[in-house]
RNA sequence: GGGAGCAUAGCUCAGCUGGGAGAGCACUUGCCUUACAAGCAAGGGGUCACAGGUUCGAGCCCUGUUGUUCCCACCA
């Protein structure tokens, strides 16, 4: 801009946020300002971002995460700290693969129908078409992560780190495959992992069935919720200790409906004091039946299909012919064929069995019931534990570290209340099944011999089979848990398996922000994964927020509709009110509602912020310095008072505590430097004398710009763009330095000198307000000072008259007596009058005072309390007792001066 | 069954290692005072859920109670 355009006249009233962001985005992002650089011998500031799922949109929790994250990466970028925020995308296994799937059906055509490859070739196309909506959306944030190493969780390095860390694992046999009792979602058709199921309560049914006993022909009562599973039953348990039941110990039951004999077996299972004391016992379908039918080597019969159906012949065949061929694992389960209740869904075929049980007389009651049930966490359809071969991870030795990790403060949760939560999870974690019947994700890099059965696991695509050398190998037909792949986040970014330069600089990393939500399915994984392949925990924080819930408290999702699209926001108010709206207020691992009103107000703030500039720059052309020499007591105070704002952000920022920041830096903004200090500044602004206009004029640029830093990670934009405009500015305020305090700049005395200034103004007001004195209606001011005071207030006549209506100051000297009609105010500097005349109704004000004078009493007599109290004097930290013993006198002094007043008025009055 | 959070102004929420209760919105009154009406000034409004305890001193620490939300857990 040339020198002698005036930037104010180009600025607008109005704070239009939609003008300048894309603009300004796209500056940054070409300039190369978001890209990290390793500076050896300095420490990096390292945060990879949360990666989104590609099918996703961007939706109030991201705003919330990527805004403290960028307001972190901001900050330490500001500081000088080599920083990269490390961004990409997720591939989301089930998630996508559900997406293409529904959009397939639409066409007609099932994964069956067009095959593995050109399903895949879908999936791609579809990652090249909505993979970067996600990423441009989180654009209009305002993030500044390193877009030029941007990831995806399927891309070459991404991949081939999964293969690696899968061998690694595999060879110290810490992933083994076999069958085991795993949650099956049969809409996904895919099995899942403990932390992928979602326990919601549901009303069911508890129905009490009869078993006859073999060897003694009584009717054995049971309860259960899934009759379905009966079929798959392969024992009846009751407890050793029951004496109820001693006598059937090695008795056998008639399986009802199928007639089949089945042991009663003595389990600690069996629960004396839970309904009859008699379990039934299903293998195949039941955690807890699982573990019974272990202890006592049962059978375990399979009756349910992969996808929700009673087993039938078909399947029973398939079933038998993999048992004869010897290729069946250990533990593997039998298939029944349910004979008449084949092919029904497992819905029918409960209504059907107890509709049989019924009618044999075996079913003595139905009580409704309701208890948690499992579901899918993507499709929300109710899980059925399944007998299944699966790929696992063997945890307990995994899991060691990482809890020691987190014991021993190597990574630190904030709060720290997380790490309970974290802890409480590691200690009773059970092996990860890992394996998902999916195309969509990293195959599984296992082939099996179809010559010898030899499983080969291997870095390469293998060609021949190791064992046999057979050449007719299979690979596994199942991909990873996306979450597998997650966990290596930290450094499969960074180039892992590779030593790269970035890897050995910048892990672990510093910091990673993440919702309480996903501390199970991630940070955990990400903590042992790093500590097991890095040997060194992937961060040292773990900043933990809450979620963003609605106006009503309630979760926001897409089947109750009360989502808000922070993108209309940002178009509404723009990025930086949203950003602030998600800050302030907000403590650090709470939940926070999100309500229109909070965006307002932040946007209320930019626009503030933006005018306040406005006003600067109108007042303000050149870069001036501040001259310590030439200061006023208001420039002292403003200084002073941003000094401690300096050091207050500071710190705050430093503990991740983005949310005082956010406050402080408002208040500080609206309150101190627009209320306070522009008005403050404005006599000398308008008055004749250059130099202190000058002098001024420095004063205002200098908070100003250091304001706008302040207040940059928290609104890069609008203070970008505002910075721009500035006398003297170059280059990205984003990348200037992070403000420090000057002690050469702190003037606590004069500072205090001004509050007492401000205290008489604000007395004037009050007085003028209650006496409903016309605002522009200037009246007359008579101050007597307190001693001490009278050179401050003698230079504080251009503040009374400009903030406080006053005509003219008159300064008392003491013993002087008023005799106008007045009305008056003590403060800790002095007493003030203002004369007005037949507008003052004695009585009214002598009321007024003596109101005041008894709150004054009130507080004397607080700290005459706390004075006279021994304990105290003795054990209180004496600048304390020093502070308190100072009011005191002064509102002793204080009290003083308003019952002379008092005295004075009354004999008037009378 | 275990664990955690929350309970502060009418509403939404802050309140750091204990030291005279805060903000935004809403409300009342007066103002378009040449940066801003998305604004300015003044004001009203709180037994900090309840009961004990520790302390010279408790919104803050301890114990218990009530209400509420969430997480975990294999209860048929």
């Amino acid at each position: 801009m040339s020198e002698t355009t005036k930037p104010a006249l180009e600025m607008e009233s109005r704070f239009n946020p939609q003008a300048i962001e894309a603009k300004i985005y796209k500056a940054w992002e070409e300039s190369g300002a978001f890209e990290a650089h390793r500076v050896e011998g300095k420490k990096p500031f390292t945060i990879v971002m949360p990666p989104p799922n590609i099918t996703g949109q961007l939706h109030m929790g991201h705003a919330m995460d990527n805004t403290l994250q960028d307001a972190a990466t901001r900050y330490h970028r500001m500081k000088g700290d080599p920083t990269l925020w490390l961004p990409g995308t997720d591939h989301a296994a089930i998630a996508t693969e559900v997406k293409i799937v529904e959009a397939m059906r639409k066409e007609g055509l099932t994964k069956a129908m067009i095959g593995r490859e050109a399903f895949l070739e879908r999936a791609w196309a579809w990652k090249k078409e909505y993979g970067g909506r996600i990423t441009t959306q989180l654009r209009r944030m305002g993030t500044s992560c390193d877009w030029s190493r941007e990831r995806f969780t399927m891309d070459e390095g991404c991949s081939k780190a999964v293969r690696e860390v899968f061998c690694r694992l595999y060879e110290k046999d810490l992933i083994y495959r076999g069958s085991r009792l795993i949650n099956w979602c049969p809409c996904c058709g895919t099995s899942l992992s403990d932390a992928e199921v979602e326990y919601v309560e549901k009303e069911g049914h508890f129905w009490h069935i009869l078993y006859p006993v073999k060897e003694t022909g009584e009717l054995l009562e049971l309860a259960t919720t899934r009759p379905e599973t009966m079929l798959g039953d392969t024992a009846v348990a009751i407890n050793e200790a029951d004496e109820r039941y001693a006598h059937l110990h090695g008795c056998h039951v008639i399986l009802p409906l199928i007639n089949k004999e089945i042991p009663i077996v003595c389990d600690e299972h069996a629960d004396m004091t839970k309904g009859t004391g008699v379990v039934k016992i299903t293998p195949a379908h039941d955690p807890n039946d699982y573990e019974v039918g272990q202890r006592h080597s049962l059978p375990i019969v399979r009756v349910f299909t992969y996808d929700g159906h009673m087993t039938g012949a078909a399947e029973k065949a398939e079933n038998d012919e993999l048992f004869a061929s010897g290729r069946a694992a250990v533990g593997e389960a039998r298939v029944l064929d349910c004979g008449k209740y084949a092919g029904m869904t497992t819905l029918e075929a409960r209504k059907a069995i107890v509709a049989d049980l019924e009618a044999l007389g075996l079913l003595r009651s139905v009580e409704p019931l309701t208890h948690e049930v499992g579901t899918c966490y993507r499709c929300h359809t109710v899980v059925e534990p399944m007998i299944s071969r699966q790929w696992f991870v063997r945890m307990e030795p995994l899991a060691r570290p990482a809890i020691a990790a987190v014991r021993e403060g190597k990574t630190r949760f904030v709060p720290e209340r997380f790490d309970k939560t974290y802890l409480n999870w590691m200690e009773n974690i059970r092996d990860w099944c890992i394996s998902r019947h999916l195309w969509w994700g990293h195959r599984i890099p296992a082939w099996y011999c179809d010559d010898c059965g030899e499983t080969v696991v291997s870095r390469t695509d293998p060609t021949v089979c190791p064992k046999c050398g057979g050449h007719h190998l299979t690979q596994d037909e199942d991909v990873l848990d996306t979450w597998f792949s997650s966990a290596l986040w930290p450094f499969s970014t960074l180039g892992w398996p590779e030593e790269t330069e970035d890897l050995k600089y910048f892990y672990p990393t510093t910091m990673l922000v993440t919702g309480y939500d996903i501390i199970f399915f991630w940070v955990a994984r990400m903590i042992f994964s790093g500590i097991e392949q890095m040997g060194e925990t992937p961060f040292e924080t773990v900043l933990i927020h809450g979620l963003v819930r609605d106006a009503l408290g309630r979760k926001m999702s897409k089947s109750l509709g009360n989502g808000v699209d922070p993108l209309e926001i940002i178009d509404q108010y723009g990025a930086d009110a949203l950003r602030f709206s998600l800050l302030m207020g907000v403590s650090p691992g709470n939940d926070t509602r999100y309500a229109p009103e909070k965006v307002e107000a932040a946007r209320n703030f930019a626009n503030k912020v933006w005018n306040a500039s406005r006003f600067v720059l109108m007042n303000v052309d050149r870069r001036l310095e501040v001259n310590p020499a030439t200061l006023t007591p208001a420039d002292k105070w403003i200084l002073t008072r941003y000094q401690d704002a300096v050091r207050d952000i500071t710190a705050h920022n430093e503990e991740g505590d983005f949310g005082l920041s956010a406050t402080r830096i408002y208040d500080f903004a609206w309150s101190e430097f627009c209320d306070w200090y522009i008005e403050l500044a404005k006599p000398w602004l308008l008055g004749e004398d250059s130099a202190a206009k000058e002098n001024v004029q420095a004063v205002l640029l200098y908070v100003l710009e250091g304001l706008l830093k302040l207040l940059h990670p928290f609104m890069p934009f609008l203070t970008e763009q505002v910075y721009k405009y500035l006398p003297g500015s170059e280059g990205f305020l984003m990348l200037k330095d992070w403000p420090v305090a000057v002690p050469a700049l702190d003037f606590p005395e004069e500072a205090r000198q001004m509050e007492g200034i401000m205290e008489v103004i604000r007395a004037i007001r009050n007085l003028r307000s209650e006496m409903n004195v016309n605002a522009g209606k200037r009246t007359r001011l008579m101050l007597l000072p307190k001693e001490g005071w009278q050179d401050t207030l003698a230079h504080a006549e251009p503040y009374f008259k400009r903030l406080a209506g006053a005509s003219e100051v008159t300064l008392l000297s003491p013993g002087f007596t008023v005799n106008e009609k007045t009305v008056s105010a003590v403060t800790d500097t002095g007493t003030l009058y203002i004369p007005l005349g037949d507008l003052v109704d004695l009585n009214k004000e002598l009321a007024r005072l003596r109101k005041e004078e008894a709150s004054l009493q009130k507080e004397i007599a607080r700290a005459t309390g706390m004075l006279n109290n021994p304990g105290f004097v003795s054990k209180a930290p004496a600048a304390l007792v020093e502070q308190e013993k100072a009011k005191l006198a002064a509102n002793q002094e204080k009290l003083a001066a308003l019952a002379e007043r008092i005295s004075s008025l009354a004999e008037d009055a009378e």
